[in-house]
DNA sequence: AGATATTTTAAACATTTGTTTAAAATGTTT
DNA sequence: AAACATTTTAAACAAATGTTTAAAATATCT
């Protein structure tokens, strides 16, 4: 009854690990960004990984731990790419709108569930969680945002306090995933169309935020 | 060991109740939106509420049918306004979206937890929940949409479809208090800053949905 | 092949959790 | 006050749930 191999001592969600190790982290991600971490029961783990329940405290100690490796990784994912394209000097602050519009919805038509796993888990957890990916004022004190007050400067844009910027942005791009059981069937829409629509968005959102910054304060 | 006066007959959400039972609605109302369903248990409700655990069961059948309760108290508040507000014949479009805007920004100030709510429970149940307060298609022929779709024949505004319409102006209003927790660090704010900044929005998002309307499809 | 380490399995354990029971307490009616 | 109905309580029950155990199966190494 050997400790595995080298699970416990790199405890972090790699794809190149051993096979039954991947079926339940594959089936935890599922479970877990489907139902959340307490309607998900540790015996459906194991069903749908097709494993011995016994393996998942093996290989993961407690659910808790496995949770939190999900979570991490959900976290990352999502808060990462806006790190790294507000902070990419190489583009202007309207091309980093096209690019934040157009990777979150590409993310997000592959992962839709993901952003309303990891808001309604934080509000159970608003402390710790962030504390692995802090981006405290890293968003703030981005390159996009520095060119942004920039433009206010010169008058090419409205003054306007930057987080605006940001809720707008991502209000745009990220609400109608987290609301879409909810908008499909105010318009009658089915899986296809919804989708369709969240392609016209990834073009539009870019226009829609540049039309916003011209829009003076009453 | 009889039924409870009048509670089964009639169970509906009100505020002119049996004293217990007002405790214990609250205390569920207050968990189950915290929490969600799984997370809340019998146990909590009946110690949050200060009174007996079998007093539960004893006013609500089931924990199931008490959620059932706030939930459907919770969705009601939630799409009822948007149904009054969009078929108000005596506004126009314009001042819907401010009316819109308005009325859920108040709405949410007070009941912050209630979309990211009902949005993560209605993943869990995406059947069912709606037949209460069928929405289906009163919203896309509200009165509102008909006033849009005229002001795009008449080319007042740009051809678009009315579901972005919708979506822009809940995203650019819902989503701040759905990823609250989220931005509050992003841009190292506290409670009331946050509040501040969410009253400036009212006043802002009838304008943003207004210039979005002049934005033409590339 | 034999020894050793690793992985998998079935079963059990200890809590937790939703619900029920039966009696006690309180309120209402006659 | 007696009889009845309603509400509250403590205790128990049955099922669900996270975790552990010890043995069996499989792989790895010498």
């Amino acid at each position: 009854m050997g400790e595995p191999k080298c699970i416990h001592t790199e405890p972090e969600l790699s794809l190149e690990n051993n096979s039954t190790q991947e079926k339940i982290i594959a089936a935890a991600h599922k479970l877990f960004t489907q139902k959340g971490y307490a309607a998900t029961k540790t015996r459906e783990i194991a069903e749908e990984a097709g494993i011995n329940l016994a393996l998942l405290n093996y290989y993961f100690r407690s659910k808790e731990k496995l949770f939190d490796m999900i979570m991490a990784d959900n976290m990352q994912q999502f808060v990462l790419g806006l790190a790294q394209i507000t902070n990419d000097k190489a583009t202007s602050y309207q091309e980093k709108f096209a690019l934040l519009a157009s990777s979150y919805t590409d993310l997000l038509l592959n992962q839709p569930e993901m952003p309303i796993f990891i808001l309604s888990e934080i509000r159970n957890n608003p402390v710790g969680l962030f504390q692995r990916v802090r981006l405290d004022k890293i968003i703030l004190s981005s390159n996009m945002f520095e060119q942004v007050k920039e433009a206010m400067k010169r008058g090419e844009i409205q003054q306007i306090n930057p987080m605006h910027i940001l809720m707008n942005l991502l209000g745009l791009t990220v609400f109608p995933f987290v609301a879409s059981p909810m908008l499909k069937q105010f318009g009658g829409m089915n899986e296809g169309a919804y989708r369709d629509l969240m392609l016209e968005r990834k073009k539009m959102i870019p226009l829609w935020v540049a039309a916003l910054l011209q829009v003076k304060a009453p």
